[in-house]
DNA sequence: TCTATCATCGAACACTCGTTCGAAAACGGG
DNA sequence: CCCGTTTTCGAACGAGTGTTCGATGATAGA
């Protein structure tokens, strides 16, 4: 949705969608009157429905720019990456690392899923469908890889996608671990339960170099 | 709250938690109204305030009873079990077996967690707490005892709950597998990921025996 | 059968909601 | 500076909200 122009109209849509995001997060959608947004936003209640046609739009435009993000910087990330353990890896990474700085909208992706309707609900699910898809693929090909077929694929995307996003629930920047610890925690948890110890040895071999995103002290 | 008694008074309240909870579930506590609940229980809009004071500690009283019994259920399964990765192992499998059966409470606990506002929130919030902690010390028991002290256990607590409480987003008991496969699966891709495989394979020994609860085929 | 308690009900109140509309302000290229 | 376009606004409407109240029906022990 949002190309690169970054146009005085659309700089002003991101940051109403962020600043509704954060009152949809601390209230709740049904609970949120649009006055609360004009009152947050600092625009007439009217003013609102220049940037869009109803409520429900609002929160549509919010996950869509979410979902579009995370997919969007993933796939750059993934490019050129090869080897399904090392893209399960980078994966996990942009999740958490996207999650963490927009908890808000996360809170808002888990709670209001439901509250779109007709069509703006199915493009949603599309891309939901679409970035579940892409984890699964990469789950049955690291599975067939390494001969480990023992676990159910769907019952270990969900529970990865499970714990990945219960974070909104319970991390606080300042008391656990920052994102890279983070990561490398949960992706050691999934990877070694998905596969058992030995795969996780070998892969440590060839994760040992990027830093951008693990600065820190970090197992891998 | 619920004692053994089950006089008509308590029956119909458990029913109107149920239906309620249903309710809730399918469109929210806040876009769902008093009159909504009256259509869905057959009871008149002021007939249900017989039960509660308000919308609000309708809302409480389901998720206090799910709280209560889930945690009851627990107790009284692991009273007498020793071994920490066996207690673990009895309190996925209670908390899976529970809320696939009432997946609406589900829901309705994990998206009206804070739809709870004053001396009620703190009430349930001090149950939560509760069993988290109980979790967590459990982890940070296995973790001591098998000496694998690389994972930051407040991490993998909340993954664990999150793999756990993600399930109402995905699981649906006809296409996917029944609750002992289940709970085989994320128990085993839980504990092999926090512990390592070693540990695992010595709790197989242990663990043979429990049938109740994985009648069906179960890789443990 | 009488009566006190339990359970249910219809009607109404005060209030907030999302959205619309026409007009005014702000802006920007000529 | 002017004018067409973009952006903002106040006021109002109709619909739906949670809750209350007094009264009525059901129930069961004396």
């Amino acid at each position: 949705m949002p190309s690169e122009s970054s146009s005085k109209y659309d700089q002003k849509l991101v940051h109403v969608l962020k600043t509704s995001a954060a009152v949809f997060a601390d209230k709740g959608y049904h609970s949120t009157s649009m006055r609360d947004i004009s009152r947050a936003t600092k625009m007439s209640l009217s003013g609102l429905y220049y940037y869009f046609d109803s409520k429900e739009e609002l929160l549509f435009l919010i996950q869509d720019y979410c979902f579009s993000t995370v997919i969007g910087d993933c796939r750059k990330l993934l490019t050129g990456v090869d080897d399904p353990v090392r893209r399960l890896k980078l994966l996990i990474e942009n999740h958490l690392n996207y999650f963490v700085q927009n908890m808000n909208e996360m809170k808002v992706l888990s709670h209001e899923a439901n509250s779109i309707s007709g069509e703006l609900f199915k493009k949603i699910n599309n891309k939901k469908r679409q970035y579940v898809d892409l984890v699964m693929n990469l789950l049955r090909e690291i599975a067939a890889d390494s001969g480990a077929g023992g676990a159910d694929v769907r019952v270990a995307t969900f529970s990865l996608f499970g714990m990945m996003n219960w974070i909104y629930n319970w991390y606080s920047p300042r008391k656990d671990l920052d994102v890279a610890g983070l990561s490398s925690n949960m992706t050691r948890l999934f990877l070694r339960g998905f596969l058992g110890e030995k795969v996780v040895g070998a892969e440590r071999l060839e994760t040992g170099r990027e830093a951008h995103l693990e600065r820190t002290v970090s197992i891998w």
